[in-house]
RNA sequence: GGGUGUUUAGCUCAGUUGGGAGAGCGACGGCCUUACAAGCCGUAGGUCGCAGGUUCGACCCCUGCAACACCCACCA
């Protein structure tokens, strides 16, 4: 083995071994575990929280391979509609064409070539990270038996009546052209303007205060060229007279009814409010209270059409909301106009400001939908982890509106409903099929152009990538699912959407638990992204990547090019020699430690580079342990074996690790898990086991027996952490087993497939445990001294011992070698309690007294430094324990387990003080 | 406007039925000790956001407040 590790050197080549040997598929008899790849979508290459929720499936998935569950990782991409449309309609305007004029055929030919060639990068990406997919399964949401479950779903819906098509005010994308769910448009707080317009007050009337007109405020002044009415609210004194009077709308030249509605709001603006049933959802709402009129002035891209007066036809909406302002200003119509914050909704995808249009468009009609959804979390089905998500989705699901489900797009499924030219509306799963089931003779029938929501086909994603429609063996085995992991930003898109559909169709929830993890987000807490040029692509991490060329990744093909020279100057800045490759390995096991209850995590190089370090650490242990082990194995030779006290212990520790670590994934608590396994190899196998071990491989007249029980523990021990580790960390650990399996002679090709370490192989031994924790006490307490004092590492020392109970006097017979090693001791020496010791610098452990002599080794001065300060910490703590045991309240109200325990650190500290304060006075008069 | 989460060492974060405040990184000092300098040994850092309350006892439970983050919501 090399002196350091190299993660290049393995991952690649391990990950195809693993591939070619079928490894990732479920194999045997156990029972079935399964997880669903939430299917990244094919608009390019794979992101750090992409990395970040594949590791924590990855483990689970090992995990549960490794405890012998049939388990199943279900592989596949998302076609992503309108993401993967725009970026691919972005690559055609990049050569100077458009989707219209190459047509939809040719359109749609080219994105299923971008899919192919984006669907390789993110599978290669995947392998890169060690996910353990079964790829023979891989599916895509487009593939032909996918749509042909989309298909059944749409049309069994329909029949049942809960997808229909109906006229509504939508959510319009005026850039992308197409409606989108409520959910697509986020409402962002802008700064804008509120307007106040006179309209003029026809028949003479007049306001309370005598004018001639009303006033009316508004943030969307084109809008008023579809305005049906004023309304006031039914209360408003200063109003009350006019309801049913008129007044003109200018511009338009149109006689407008005022209208009394609870709607308004007295006290906002003027109280006065122009309606626009057309353009507004509150006002589509009064007008059709009212028996409105609705007048749309706008075209499918939000330019004003033949509606409007002639001279704002063709206007793009916000030229026309100048031209009224201006026109009604000209015409002493314009009151006032304010700053105003207002809540401008836009389109998640295009950015641009949405539309409230009207237009024909398919629904799913929700609510008989929702209501076995949110039972079925409500009884405990399906239970969310973090818990608190659960009120998150009740609030959603509770009041949750009918779905939009067609878009006005190319790329997608194609709606399966046919129209006759009477608009005859016929849906089925294919033409052939629609003209059987209709009994259609010879008429023209024309299909649908729209395409479904991405997520309609998503939200079949779990037993539609089993099979269904067909009752598959897949289905029946693997289906529900066992967990969700996904992220919290997709609760209502996805989960609740699939909770729906698959109660719908299968008759089971989807899956039985649902763990939302964090968002990953950059080491300032800014979420990662593109536009800002903070993102890191994780194999970035893996492989390295130098400053230049991460520059040109970030600043390359951006959408506001503009910001090219600032994400440039923080990229040189935040990394200034590029990133340094860390691995696989090390970057899954940073995302793990990361992992704590469902908050965002900050992605930090310093975290990762340490985990890398403990990669190294783990190889070089293994390299100790072969050095000492190869040569002498000495498993199934039947020779006598002997356990030392450092056996026992580590053996004792490890139960603990395990145990810890199933506990640990068993509750999805991934950081635990990691510090579990960190924490054992690192400061007790390495720090401790090995260092105990060395005395007696280094001896050769060490007795045979004691000697294979250590080397067998040295190779045990290390392959159950391997185990262990092996979800978290599976390149590093796959490496080093096959070193290392055979010598405990286990001959299986991969670890993959070894069992999990179970707590029940091991015991815990509280004798050894003890024995190495007063090991440990004396070792550091004469490390302590060493530090303090000064005292050359090189220099071995002599150790007087005093004080202390039988069992101190058996601790140190039985460690006396171990003790030797460690501490650089020359020589122990007890002393009768009542001789008087040398001048010396002195540690406490428990009532014992270890000793080192001055001898013109230490500073006289640093020892009372280094006594004064452990007087005063002992004073201290005699303070706060004299508190509380002098409250009588604690000695009456306490339990009495808790008031023992603290007169017993009471008489520890009374007793440790004292020795304490006799040392400083010897020195004193040393 | 409603809701959720967060607030612990310089930084990033743990803290498992309320009973002696922890880790990693960083800082400081000392070590190339034959697995590992991507290492080893030692040291110093905290009024646990603020104010109350419950309790013998609160980082932990309750109330209020503040800051930050996120989600939902139709106020022109």
């Amino acid at each position: 083995m090399e002196s350091s590790f190299d993660p290049h050197a393995i991952e690649q080549r391990l990950y195809d071994e693993w591939e070619r040997a079928g490894y990732f598929a479920p194999t045997g008899n156990g029972a079935p575990y399964s997880i669903v790849i939430p299917p990244p979508n094919v608009t390019g290459s794979l992101h750090m929280g992409h990395a970040f929720q594949h590791t924590l499936m990855d483990a689970l998935i090992r995990y549960h391979r490794m405890k012998g569950d049939r388990t199943l990782w279900q592989m596949g991409t998302d076609h992503a509609g309108i993401a993967t449309q725009m970026l691919v309609e972005r690559q055609l305007n990049a050569e100077g064409k458009n989707r219209y004029e190459i047509g939809r055929d040719a359109f749609t030919e080219r994105v299923w070539q971008w899919k192919a060639q984006s669907g390789d990068n993110i599978s290669r990406q995947m392998r890169r990270m060690g996910s353990s997919l079964d790829w023979s399964r891989d599916r895509f949401t487009m593939d032909e038996g996918f749509s042909r479950a989309v298909l059944e779903v749409f049309v069994r819906l329909h029949e049942e009546g809960l997808i229909y098509r109906g006229q509504r005010l939508v959510n319009w994308d005026p850039a992308l052209r197409t409606v989108i769910s409520d959910l697509e448009v986020e409402n962002t707080e802008e700064q804008g303007k509120l307007w106040h317009f006179r309209y003029p007050l026809l028949d003479g009337a007049t306001t309370a205060d005598g004018k001639d007109y009303l006033v009316v405020a508004t943030t969307r002044p084109e809008t008023m060229l579809g305005d049906t009415a004023v309304a006031v609210h039914p209360d408003d004194d200063r109003y009350r007279h006019l309801v049913g009077k008129r007044v003109r709308l200018p511009l338009a030249g149109r006689d407008l009814p005022i209208i009394a509605d609870d709607y308004v709001d007295p006290e906002f603006g003027t109280g006065c409010v122009k309606i626009t049933p057309a353009h507004d959802f509150n006002d589509h709402e009064v007008g059709a209270r009212h028996g409105l009129p609705l007048i749309n002035i706008f075209e499918p891209d939000a330019t004003v059409n033949g509606n409007a007066p002639a001279a704002y036809r063709g206007l793009d909406r916000f030229e026309a909301r100048k031209r009224v302002v201006d026109d009604l200003d000209a015409q002493g119509l314009l009151d006032q106009v304010q700053d105003h914050k207002l809540m401008v909704p836009r389109g998640d995808r295009s950015g641009t400001v949405i539309e409230p249009l009207l237009t024909d468009q398919w629904f799913v009609r929700i609510q008989p939908l929702a209501e076995p959804a949110i039972a079925a979390v409500e009884n405990g089905d399906i239970e969310f982890v973090p818990k608190q998500y659960e009120n998150v989705y009740f609030a959603w699901m509770r009041n949750i509106q009918d779905w939009a489900i067609s878009r006005q797009q190319w790329w997608g499924h194609q709606i399966p409903a046919w129209y006759d030219e009477g608009g005859r509306i016929y849906v089925g799963i294919s033409e052939d099929e629609v003209r059987r089931k209709y009994g259609l003779g010879d008429v023209t029938l024309t299909r649908d152009p729209d395409v479904l929501d991405t997520w309609f086909s998503s939200a079949l994603w779990t037993f539609g990538t089993l099979g269904w429609p067909e009752q598959t063996e897949e289905l029946d085995l693997y289906h529900p699912t066992d967990v969700l992991v996904t992220g919290h930003d997709i609760i209502f898109f996805w989960v609740a959407r699939m909770i729906m559909m698959t109660l719908k169709f299968t008759g089971e929830v989807p899956f039985r638990k649902v763990y939302i993890h964090g968002l990953v987000r950059d080491a300032e807490g800014q979420k990662m992204s593109k536009t800002k040029g903070n993102g890191l692509d994780p194999l970035d991490l893996v492989d390295g990547i130098g400053l230049d060329a991460l520059v040109a990744k970030r600043t390359d093909n951006l959408t506001q090019p503009q910001m090219a020279p600032r994400i440039e100057k923080q990229t040189r800045k935040d990394f200034p020699d590029g990133i340094p490759s860390y691995g696989a390995d090390a970057l899954r096991f940073t995302f793990c430690a990361l992992a704590t209850t469902g908050r965002d995590v900050r992605f930090d190089l310093n975290r990762i580079e340490g985990y890398r370090n403990f990669c190294n650490k783990l190889w070089n242990a293994a390299r100790f342990v072969l050095m000492n082990c190869a040569e002498q194995a000495s498993f199934d030779t039947g020779q006598p074996v002997t356990l030392g006290l450092a056996d026992r212990w580590i053996l004792s520790r490890a139960h603990e690790m395990v145990s810890a670590s199933s506990r640990a994934v068993d509750t999805y608590r991934f950081d635990l898990y990691a510090a579990a396994v960190y924490d054992f190899a690192w400061h007790e196998y390495c720090d401790w086991y090995l260092e105990l071990t060395k005395p007696l491989l280094w001896n050769e007249e060490a007795d045979p027996a004691l000697l294979r029980g250590t080397r067998q523990t040295l190779l045990r021990v290390l392959e159950l952490l391997l185990r262990a580790a092996h979800p978290i960390m599976p390149f590093i650990t796959e490496a080093v087993w096959r070193e290392v399996a055979p010598l405990t002679g286990n001959r299986q090709p991969t670890i993959m497939l070894q069992p999990f370490p179970e707590a029940a192989e091991l015991a815990a031994d509280p004798e050894a445990d003890a024995a190495i924790d007063w090991l440990k006490g004396v070792v550091v307490g004469l490390r302590n001294i060493r530090g303090e004092a000064g005292i050359k590492p090189g220099q071995n020392i002599d150790v007087l011992l005093q004080g202390g109970g039988d069992r101190d006097r058996t601790l140190a017979v039985v460690t006396e070698d171990l003790l030797k090693r460690l501490a650089r001791i020359d020589s122990v020496r007890w002393l009768a309690d009542a001789e008087e010791a040398p001048a010396n610098a002195l540690a406490l452990v428990g009532e014992l007294k270890v000793m080192v002599p001055l001898a013109g080794l230490i500073d006289l001065d640093a020892e009372r430094a280094r006594l004064g300060k452990e007087i005063a910490r002992r004073e201290q703590e005699l303070e706060r324990l004299a508190g509380k045991l002098g409250n009588p309240n604690f000695v009456d109200k306490a339990p009495e387990a808790v008031v023992a325990k603290e007169r017993q650190k009471q008489a520890e500290a009374q007793a440790a003080l004292a020795t304490l304060k006799d040392q400083l006075a010897s020195i004193d008069s040393a």
